[in-house]
RNA sequence: GGGCCUGUAGCUCAGUUGGUUAGAGCAUGCGCUUGAUAAGCGCAGGGUCACUGGUUCGAGCCCAGUCAGGCCCA
């Protein structure tokens, strides 16, 4: 009767627990790192440390955070904790974008007709809020950083630094004042953002309107025809546009004449080929024949065209942004009155005409004495009224949609040119590209196309808003006229450093004036500072004036539609203010998709949550992490709950890796092996030798795919490692030795140097990415006060390298496969259960094993029982062996049944239980 | 509609300057183990490399177009 000898075994062994439980262990070593201040301590200890700055992009403090919020922190944490432990200082100063109009658009419509200084406290009240949730929600997905001081936007300092740029930008001669169409109420008498506007479906009365030609070739003999849902516009009427490449035809049409005259209307008029059918549907005008010309639209470009109704010519443009979907394919502009016309217009240096007021009525301009004061829409019924009168009118139809309104006043919008205040970018923009194409490195490669189109593209940056919730726009109106004076802001700037950008609105304009020193009579107005402003100066406000920070910084590190945004508002103040980009490198990451590649819009169509917290609760933050970590974030980033799941293996799987070599090396003090350098001792075997090989290679790659910021490389790198070589090769082969021979055995050591090692190193790799999960580990093999998080990666080196071994296991590997294949068939005859019981006869080459003894072969394959046999292609054949089982180690082996004393085992395993007692 | 980008097994990723039968991990199925055990090991199945055409002796890779998706504009 075989005894138990499982006491006699040296079993691995640790409290470090199998089951993570994340959700409830993170909390508590968050806890360990806020006392042990652990942030601090890493900057103190790398104060003379080459300089690494990750200047973070401030997220707007409102709602909560999504994952991809969550997804962009813990990237640059990957930034951070990783350039850390490449041996630089790498401080990480976050901070929140705190003015804009998503903060002060919920707080007004919260309460209604507040006054601009109680909107703005309760949109800091708002910000604040959001930052601290926010910031708990940071720290509780491991990011490290200083937390409690972190930079806002709206702190006075700040301010002042904003105000302060703009100062330069006007000496420097960039701002300029100019009228520019905006969203407008009339109900309201103000400016709107797209977010306070709300479509209701509506009835309007579109008309279509002849130009008569009067200059070019078709003088006298044609009318441009066009098309227009709101003749209100007309008399601001300055330019028609066609599609250059789209084929317009002249055309006569007739009709009969809807005035009850017999003789029939005749037209010869101008218009898009396309839209012929349509014209005719619509006016009731027929062809008469073919077309007297045909030609692509850019033949019409320059030719004037009378006016309608006022005494002035209308100028034929090219536009790529005329459609031929419904209208004329000419199209009225008028350049007060619509983005796209506002755009031609002042590219081509046509004047801004809006001749209405802020109620909506026509002004003087309007040039027709009797629309003066008139709303504009009812002065539509006027306008065709006139033109009917004028024989211009072609015709009249109701034309059913969806038209944009006041959120407030529930009033049809307009849109109506301002005066707005803009920096003019022609100066900065070659400076700028130049910065994008020379200085700057961008990954992935192609966002130096894309920022650079935008560059290219880009108009005028305009930079007033007609809002309360932000840094006021320094100008200074005497006598009505605005002034901009550099001084002067300089002195607001000293003034709102101390007192905050409140004072603007708290004084009056006597007050303001006299404590600024300017002259009498001097008023202020309450537009605000464009937010991309706010955090486009960030380099100035932030790293410029952070004594451990850096302008420029090292890397920028935000998604994709910042190229439009962040990079390029913060490379255009910059370019202004120090000719220089504020970057060294920018990093972008896509955006969170569903398993579809679909979008999750934050907004409503995807009904699962979508808030970090939730999959922090239900799975812990280095899920989360491992998640980011896992994806090629270059490209739009796969989120559902499958994959967490998925993860959920590999982070256990890793988990597990840790957990079983902290049990083998519980005999194995970190003490005795700290200084004996990376070489194994002579008693370790191929395997030993392979594993520190392969080691170093995972060292040397992740430390490289860290270095080029490539995380998921990380990720594959470690499980593979973690999964293949060490699960279910090293500790699977190793098992024998490490459990069945004597504790202090050669190889048996020699096997615990090579785990401590591994374990060592996993650690510090995997530090970056599972933050908690590496600090927990190490703990176990470290003192209580040290952390994971101070340490540097470890280096690869070369001595470990050992390509003869790796070569070796190879071939061995290969052959692995050809036994495997034979006892999963020896398996499925029902011929042995355990692989221990086969009696494996393997034909090879003799060159593929080399000098490696059967003994060592036994235990690479984990066979009982080997016999080796010559042959030029591989194959194994499977028996029952004819050893009988060790009761220790449950090898089949020959010695078991020999020995006096221990019958039931054998020889290895008598030796050991011999010297235990001994 | 325009600019930039993406599309390789159910999922995440590899795939060298174009060169044998496109790889890995996880997941799935079937086994083994019960001394890593709410673990571990083995074997197996699974891909028209989005689609169409082109260049080439040869295309997952190069070119053009189509479709689908993303961001930013319009």
């Amino acid at each position: 009767m075989s005894q138990n000898y499982k006491d006699t075994l040296n079993l691995p062994r640790t409290d470090f627990p199998m089951k993570a439980n994340l959700a409830q262990r993170e909390p508590d070593l968050l806890k360990r790192w806020e006392e042990t201040g652990v942030y601090r301590q890493i900057q103190t200890s790398r104060e003379n440390a080459e300089l690494f700055v990750l200047h973070d992009g401030p997220p707007f403090a409102n709602g909560d955070v999504h994952m991809g919020t969550a997804l962009n922190k813990i990237l640059k944490d990957f930034v951070v904790k990783s350039q850390t432990m490449l041996g630089k200082r790498a401080p990480y100063v976050p901070g929140w974008d705190c003015h804009g109009l998503p903060i002060e658009y919920k707080v007004v419509k919260e309460s209604r007709d507040l006054a601009p200084l109680e909107v703005r406290k309760r949109c800091e009240a708002f910000a604040r809020k959001f930052i601290d949730l926010q910031r708990q929600q940071f720290k509780r997905l491991g990011v490290f950083g200083d937390w409690e001081h972190p930079y806002l936007t709206m702190n006075p300092v700040y301010e002042a630094e904003i105000l302060r740029a703009f100062a330069v930008f006007v000496e420097k001669g960039l701002v300029y004042e100019s009228k520019k169409p905006v969203f407008w109420s009339t109900g309201a008498q103000t400016a709107l953002a797209e977010a306070e506007v709300e479509y209701q479906e509506r009835d309007d009365t579109t008309v279509f309107v002849k130009f008569p030609i009067i200059s070019g070739r078709l003088k006298d003999k044609a009318s441009i025809a066009i098309w227009t849902t709101t003749p209100w516009t007309l008399p601001a009427n300055l330019l028609i546009a066609v599609h250059p490449k789209e084929i317009y035809v002249v055309q006569e049409f007739t009709r009969a004449n809807t005035g009850g005259s017999s003789t029939p209307q005749t037209e010869t008029l101008v218009l898009a080929d396309k839209l012929v059918p349509q014209f005719c549907a619509a006016t009731g005008f027929q062809p008469t024949g073919e077309p007297m010309e045909s030609f692509p639209g850019d033949r019409l470009e320059g030719i004037g065209a009378q006016h309608p109704f006022l005494p002035r010519t209308a100028v034929v443009l090219t536009a790529e942004f005329v459609t031929m979907d419904t209208g004329t394919g000419a199209v009225h502009i008028a350049p007060g009155h619509g983005e796209d016309d506002y755009v031609l217009g002042s590219r081509n240096s046509f004047p801004i005409l809006s001749p209405v007021d802020d109620h909506g009525r026509y002004t003087n301009e309007v040039g027709i004495p009797e629309l003066v004061g008139q709303y504009v829409f009812d002065a539509n019924a006027d306008i065709i009224r006139i033109l009917r009168a004028k024989g211009m009118l072609l015709a009249e139809q109701n034309f059913h949609h969806t038209y944009p309104y006041c959120w407030r006043s529930k009033t049809p919008i307009i849109f109506r040119a301002v005066e707005q205040f803009f920096i003019r970018l022609d100066d900065i923009r070659s400076k700028a590209l130049d910065a994008i194409h020379h200085h700057v490195k961008w990954v992935p490669s192609w966002g130096e196309n894309r920022i650079a189109g935008t560059v290219e593209s880009r108009p005028d940056w305009v930079i007033s808003r007609q809002r309360s919730w932000g840094v006021p726009l320094p100008v200074f109106y005497i006598d009505d006229r605005a002034t901009l004076n550099a001084d002067w802001i300089r002195k607001l700037a000293d003034l709102v450093a101390k007192r905050g950008s409140n004072v603007w609105f708290e004084f009056s304009d006597a007050e303001l004036a006299r404590e600024l020193g300017l002259p009498e009579g001097t008023t202020k107005r309450n537009d605000t500072i464009d937010v991309w402003i706010d955090s486009g100066v960030s380099h100035l406000a932030v790293c410029a004036t952070h004594p451990e920070l850096r302008d420029p910084a090292d890397m920028y590190l935000e998604a994709t539609d910042q190229h439009r945004g962040w990079f390029q508002s913060s490379l255009m103040t910059s370019i202004a203010l120090s000719d220089r980009a504020p970057y060294k490198m920018c990093l972008t990451h896509g955006f969170v998709v569903d398993l579809d590649g679909k979008k999750i819009s934050k907004s409503g169509t995807y009904d699962k949550p979508m808030d970090a917290g939730h999959f922090v609760k239900k799975y812990g933050a280095d899920l989360i992490r491992l998640w980011a970590s896992s994806i090629n974030f270059g490209d739009d980033v796969p989120f559902s709950e499958e994959m967490f799941t998925r993860l959920g293996d590999t982070y256990r799987r890793i988990r597990n890796t840790l957990r079983i070599l902290l049990g083998n090396l519980l005999d194995y003090s970190v003490a005795g092996v700290a200084d004996r350098g990376p070489q194994p001792t002579a008693a370790a075997t191929m395997i030993d030798r392979w594993i520190l090989d392969r080691l170093d290679h995972v060292i040397a790659e992740c430390r490289s795919a860290y270095a080029a910021f490539e995380f998921h490389k990380v990720y594959h790198s470690i499980n593979h490692f973690c999964a293949v070589d060490l699960s279910s090769l090293y500790i699977d082969i190793t098992k024998d030795r490490m459990y069945c021979d004597a504790p202090d055995s050669p190889r048996r050591r020699a096997t615990q140097f090579a785990m401590h090692k591994i374990f060592d190193a996993l650690c510090r790799l995997l530090a970056p990415v599972l933050v908690f999960t590496a600090e927990e580990a190490w703990g176990y093999r470290s003192a209580a006060t040290s952390s994971v998080h101070l340490q540097l990666f470890p280096e690869a080196d070369g001595r470990v390298r050992d390509s003869a071994a790796s070569q070796q296991i190879d071939q061995l590997l290969r052959l692995r496969g050809v036994i495997g294949q034979a006892l999963e068939k020896a398996r499925q005859d029902k011929l042995i259960g355990n692989s221990l019981e086969a009696r494996v006869t393997l034909k090879c080459d003799r060159k593929l094993i080399g000098a490696i003894s059967k003994e060592e072969l036994e235990e690479f394959f984990i066979l009982s029982d080997l016999i080796i046999e010559d042959a030029t292609e591989p194959s194994a054949t499977v028996e029952k062996t004819a050893f009988a089982k060790c009761a220790r180690c449950w090898r089949h082996r020959a010695y078991v049944g020999t020995s006096k004393t221990y019958p039931d085992l054998c020889d290895r395993c008598e030796n050991v239980v011999l010297g235990s007692k001994g």
